[in-house]
DNA sequence: TTATAATATTAAAATGATTATAAGTCAAGA
DNA sequence: TCTTGACTTATAATCATTTTAATATTATAA
């Protein structure tokens, strides 16, 4: 969904468009690395001198509530946020922290409306280990000895 | 895996077993509710008053690096720890933050070793919704009125 | 447009989870 | 018994996030 869609959607739900909002929806759209709420903060500082971090939490929350954007908890005790509202999955490196989005062909739980009774309203998987760039530098530190 | 077999991972890998680290473990072998590290220390803290939450701490993440317990980071910023350390699935009800093992058949990622060439150590997936439980009172609330 | 009400943002303080620190305790081996 | 090292404790520190109260901005209606 691009970031006009996502706008309209606001705006259809009454939601007013602040300056401020439209930053940090933004800022998602075009850094599509799972930034952190600090991550956001300390970039739009930048060009927003004043802005708050409360206003970064506020907005967050609020692109969550109504499902334009994905909140990632798979760091102790940090939230990383995904502009890729659509149910996917991340890989998280160990070392590098780095979150990668993998495409996992024929995942039964994708679709799925319901698990023993429960009602399933969002899907989070996340994968952790060693990601491909950390794995061939070890390779080469190896080597060099 | 039973408590006495991982007591003797530890015991193998040279790690003592103090009480308190023993305390803990027991504590998620009895209490498989995926409790957060607050709720052990509550409820241990009857036994042993002079208990710390640095010992909790310092043992779960102790027992986590063994892959003798599994951390959950469903909800923002507490994690939950399960006594099971094998891989399986959780649902997380969004209401009264219960938190169920569900048994996911055909899931692809279990026993995969890579994903697009990073390294599979760990899987972790958060299933959230609403718990039957709770479906089930809304039901009753609505019939009610 | 202007006044008013409602909502959003800000800065700062508060909270809650987790980690670091430093002092004290304990057990095993010399 | 003394020493060493590992473990626990209490406390303080840190970090992410939320709350608060004041201020600023936006929407609404006259």
């Amino acid at each position: 969904m691009d970031l006009n869609e996502k706008i309209d959607r606001l705006k259809k739900e009454g939601i007013t468009l602040t300056i401020q909002r439209y930053a940090v929806l933004e800022y998602l759209y075009k850094n599509r690395t799972h930034p952190t709420a600090e991550d956001i903060y300390h970039d739009l500082k930048k060009r927003f001198p004043t802005i708050s971090q409360a206003t970064i939490y506020n907005t967050l929350n609020l692109l969550e509530n109504y499902g334009l954007i994905q909140e990632i908890t798979a760091e102790r005790g940090r939230s990383h946020f995904d502009y890729n509202a659509k149910p996917h999955h991340h890989f998280i490196c160990r070392k590098c922290g780095r979150i990668y989005d993998v495409d996992v062909k024929g995942c039964p739980l994708v679709g799925k409306k319901t698990i023993d009774g429960h009602k399933i309203e969002e899907l989070r998987v996340y994968i952790i280990g060693i990601c491909s760039e950390c794995l061939e530098k070890e390779g080469r530190e190896k080597n060099e000895k």
